[in-house]
DNA sequence: TATGAATATTTTATGTTTGAAGTAAATGCA
DNA sequence: TGCATTTACTTCAAACATAAAATATTCATA
């Protein structure tokens, strides 16, 4: 009897976690497809791509792949294909480091800064817009309480 | 000069929402990661795949492939893949609509149905406990916020 | 009833994305 | 030093994902 009431808060309890993250997800795919799509209109560049940037653009020393792969929470084959085409595009260089000969520092070349700068602000605008319901103060706010969801990440 | 200073505000609103934005995703694509992982540890499943599932159970009478691309936020094409896959699994059936021969209905099968109920329980449990910091309440209150990402389905 | 527009879906080309396996170099330590 | 382990990265196969073009069907309406 006890047990079956507890089950009772504890069901109550997951229903509503689950349809916290299903909002979760709708609400950032919501916002991920539309800033893709005028990313990709207004500058042809791919989101992924504008990520790497934006990621290579705040450590202006450059980034080893393993770095860029932690930070954007994607697999390291992954980064590979991406920092592949956007060498061939020019936006940025790998450079060897000596001292370790595994790793490969990646870097925005100028032209990648150029463009990146441009796109930038752009995106920031386009966030604000899309998130202009929440006042500075409610952004903040939400922002702390999703600091929260940090569980330590796992080691793999 | 009053100029600039209202520059000054909006600048600060702006960022303000760009950061709440970086920890959206990044809280996002944290939990998604960790889904991803134990669906495919524990169930052999994929994220894409168990989200089709988790549609068609929701509507049992079934459903067109545009109304899965529409509730999943994902392109048509996109949907034909996973569905076409789903179908080779045997998980899902497609049945054609007498008086429309251009749709097809989209239906778990009695093995997708019982195969999603094994996924299902466990996703609810795993979804609690890696949101456990909220509690049911903060929960509520934090969708309600995020309702608001709503600003009209663009007509495309 | 023609026929042009709209709708529903699939196909195609390209680009992520993952997870696993492979390669090479650095490190730990017997 | 020798050599197993770890680290950093790339390669690979399969799946996912998008946007645009193509196909097939239905609808609107002249």
């Amino acid at each position: 009897m006890a047990q079956a009431a507890q089950k009772t808060v504890s069901d109550i309890a997951s229903k509503a976690r689950l349809r916290l993250w299903l909002r979760l997800l709708q609400s950032t795919r919501k916002i991920e497809t539309e800033l893709r799509d005028r990313l990709r209109r207004q500058f042809s560049v791919t989101l992924p791509r504008f990520d790497v940037l934006a990621a290579l653009y705040r450590k202006s020393d450059g980034m080893l792949m393993s770095e860029l792969s932690r930070y954007l929470m994607v697999s390291n084959g992954n980064v590979t294909g991406i920092i592949d085409r956007l060498v061939i595009d020019g936006l940025v260089v790998r450079t060897q480091r000596k001292g370790d000969r595994r790793t490969s520092i990646v870097r925005l070349t100028i032209k990648g800064v150029t463009e990146f700068q441009r796109m930038a602000e752009a995106h920031e605008g386009w966030v604000s817009e899309l998130l202009s319901e929440f006042s500075p103060k409610d952004a903040e706010g939400l922002s702390a309480m999703l600091d929260g969801i940090q569980f330590g990440g796992k080691s793999r």
